[in-house]
DNA sequence: GCAAGGTC
């Protein structure tokens, strides 16, 4: 008899081996994958692992327009950053050649039911169900795991085929749509613009349009606020906060002057602060972009390289949560090694009970530190694993207490007060070194007491817009409508970002973004929302429990899909053409001194940016970029050009290096060879980081070379 | 070239 387990990732596998019997073998295929062997008296287990979707949906003909004839094929044979996954699909194929039973034991949801079948389909060459069984678990303890085992289920084959047809679905409106719009400005404009829409992405750019136009239609509102300077240390507001009546602004202003103010009470309170919660993904994304600036994902990248180390536990969780049976004790034991943690791990209490949060994960518990201590981590990932260690340690810390006295006050018979807070006990902030803590000065004043006014201020204000989404914030705002998961978030904002809809770290949406998503508000308005979303989950619910097929799905989407694309294809030239204009649109950075506009262009050739101008060719004028550059929104008070940031540390500099010098120094041409791709003269050219050689034909011919490489040049040519 | 979803 031999038993084959496949799970979803190698660390659950290890768990599951680990956990089913003492006697477990740990063995490696090819020197990279682990798979675990356990040799029982009339039985041999071998578990073995995958890494997620092993297999994807590609189009049956690659070359078709339109993409509806869709099959699962490996995933290392379509997307070449993927590679490893091959070793998984090749380990599974070899051990399971002689099985007579397999068991399915990845995470108990929908996309773990559909990563086992299709492991099990295309890998085992199981066709039918016979011979499988389902483990189904909600922890990866031992005792859900031995749990699962022993009571094993059937697969439910409608979770897989609901599985499925979300891959569908998804591919079928997002890969479509995306090419159709390409398509569109092929045809009106005769470029390539990569675009793309789809059931995450769409709406989430929909959100940040949204907040752009709450904000272009703001109308700021005037308001003023009364305060009084007493004793040169007090600033005290008017009770009635923002006063949008003018008249009664400066009733009180007048009223107010030359008076005393009478203390008319000193209310002292405390509060309360719990420790924070665990980390979650989206909480540690959140936190480390408030405290260090990182991008989500950044962070995730980082989180998933401390977990592949060992030094900290599976980062795409959504629990807030940290079961007994992680053996605190353990963990706290081992970063007390550390004598920096162990300042902090020996003031804990001696019940450890640790502060959690809502939010649950059916495979995984809250972020944390292992217990390994690292030797050598990168600065960026210094700072992300000390932030989880002592998020770890301050959940289970005690509360601090936080002390505040509001004062009250009678200027004439205006009610004003002013508000003072300290912390009283530490408790968690004295170990969680991230949180700011703000101690004001007490006063000693008491209930009718006088107080001399020197003055009274009356400040004239607006009301703001909302503020723009952060990285950070627009993650929580998709935790909260449910797009997206906690794995592809940051993901999806990235490829925003990416395909220019979007920029600047408070987002400000482009041109092309919101183009883009009026353009998609007329051909498929469910696309720009959540409806979608909410439509798929209705439907896969259908499938899930046997009221409808995946075949009718996938036909209705079919047809849908369809009527989109005969719809956007009517309408192309104008669509392209629009799309396009909004893309040169949000491309321009400034203004050429030929009157033109300066805009981002790409070299395919030197894989780089660059800066030219709209009436090229009949303006020849470029600039080049330094890596990294963006544009600031200033002016140079020297030239009128944009000034670019770049660098590390950052530097500020005219978009033109010569701007300032003497400028003809960039046109003094002296030929110095031949240009090995058009035959022209090259000349010595002067750039930000030097001097280099280019063609003179430029920008027709970009040939550039250092003036090293012109002596190898030169050399070769004599041969 | 295109989606969203898993994971090293």
């Amino acid at each position: 008899m031999h038993e084959i387990i496949i799970c979803e990732k190698p660390k659950a596998a290890e768990k599951i081996a680990q956990a089913i019997s003492p006697n477990v073998k740990k063995r490696k295929y090819n020197k990279k994958v682990s798979y675990w062997e356990i040799e029982e008296e009339n039985k041999k287990i071998t578990v073995l692992s995958a890494v997620g979707h092993l297999y994807s949906l590609t189009p049956v003909n690659p070359k078709s327009k339109v993409f509806f004839d869709l099959e699962w094929a490996p995933l290392y044979e379509i997307d070449k950053t993927k590679k490893y996954t091959r070793d998984y699909v090749y380990a599974i194929k070899k051990f399971s050649k002689d099985a007579d039973k397999f068991i399915h034991a990845c995470d108990y949801d929908i996309e773990g039911t559909l990563i086992g079948y299709n492991a099990l389909k295309y890998a085992c060459g199981q066709n039918t169900t016979a011979n499988i069984s389902r483990m189904k678990f909600s922890t990866l303890t031992k005792t859900d795991i031995l749990d699962a085992y022993n009571n094993m289920i059937d697969l439910d084959l409608h979770q897989v085929e609901s599985g499925s047809a979300r891959h569908v679905l998804d591919f079928y409106f997002g890969v479509n749509i995306s090419k159709s719009l390409m398509h569109s400005v092929r045809t009106a404009k005769k470029r390539f613009l990569k675009l793309s829409a789809g059931r995450v992405q769409t709406p989430t750019l929909s959100i940040l349009v949204d907040r752009e136009k709450q904000i272009k239609k703001f109308i700021p509102k005037p308001y003023w606020l009364i305060k009084a300077l007493l004793n040169g240390e007090i600033i005290a507001d008017h009770e009635d906060g923002k006063i949008f009546d003018k008249k009664r602004a400066e009733e009180i202003f007048d009223k107010c002057q030359n008076q005393n103010a009478l203390v008319d009470e000193v209310k002292k309170t405390e509060t309360i602060r719990k420790p924070p919660v665990p980390f979650n993904l989206g909480g540690l994304q959140s936190e480390a972009y408030g405290v260090f600036g990182f991008s989500p994902k950044k962070t995730q990248m980082i989180a998933q390289n401390l977990y592949t180390g060992g030094f900290t536990s599976y980062p795409r969780t959504s629990s807030q949560k940290l079961p007994k049976s992680l053996e605190y004790k353990k963990i706290f034991m081992q970063l007390s090694k550390n004598a920096e943690f162990k300042k902090h791990i020996q003031d804990l209490p001696s019940e450890l009970k640790p502060n959690e949060g809502k939010k649950k994960d059916a495979a995984h518990p809250a972020i944390h530190p292992t217990g390994v201590l690292p030797d050598k981590l990168s600065k960026d990932e210094l700072k992300i694993y000390e932030l989880i260690v002592y998020r770890f340690i301050s959940v289970f810390c005690e509360n601090s207490k936080l002390e505040s006295v509001k004062t009250d006050l009678l200027i004439a018979d205006e009610k004003f007060n002013f508000k003072r807070k300290r912390v009283s006990y530490l408790g968690w902030l004295a170990h969680y070194p991230f949180k700011k803590i703000e101690n004001e000065n007490f006063l000693d004043i008491k209930k009718g007491d006088i107080i001399k006014v020197e003055k009274i201020c009356s400040e004239q204000k607006e009301t703001k817009p909302p503020a723009r989404y952060n990285e950070a914030s627009l993650i929580k705002e998709l935790e909260k409508r449910e797009l997206g998961t906690k794995a592809t978030r940051a993901d999806i904002i990235a490829k925003l970002y990416d395909r220019k809809y979007i920029s600047g770290k408070k987002i400000e949406v482009n041109q092309l973004g919101e183009n883009l998503i009026d353009t998609l508000k007329e051909y498929c308005e469910d696309l720009t929302s959540e409806d979608l979303t909410r439509d798929f989950e209705k439907r896969l619910e259908g499938i899930s429990n046997d009221k409808t097929t995946q075949e009718a799905v996938v036909n209705d989407a079919e047809k849908e899909v369809k009527a989109i694309l005969g719809d956007i294809n009517k309408n192309e030239a104008d669509i392209g053409d629009k799309l396009y204009d909004a893309y040169q649109q949000s491309r321009i950075v400034g203004e050429c001194s030929c009157g033109g506009n300066l805009v981002m262009k790409y070299s395919p050739r030197n894989k780089s940016h660059f800066v030219g101008c709209s009436n090229y060719p009949e303006c020849e004028i470029t600039y080049s970029l330094p890596k990294g550059a963006t544009f600031l929104k200033k002016t140079c008070p020297k030239c009128g050009l944009p000034i670019i940031s770049f660098g590390k540390p950052r530097q500020h500099a005219c978009l033109d290096p010569n701007c300032g010098k003497d400028n003809t120094k960039r046109h003094v041409v002296k030929v110095v060879g031949v240009c090995p791709d058009c035959g022209k003269d090259l000349v010595k050219r002067s750039g930000r980081y030097g001097d280099f050689v280019g063609c003179k034909s430029f920008p027709k011919c970009r040939f550039t070379c250092s003036l090293e490489e012109l002596k190898d040049l030169e050399s070769k040519s004599k041969k």
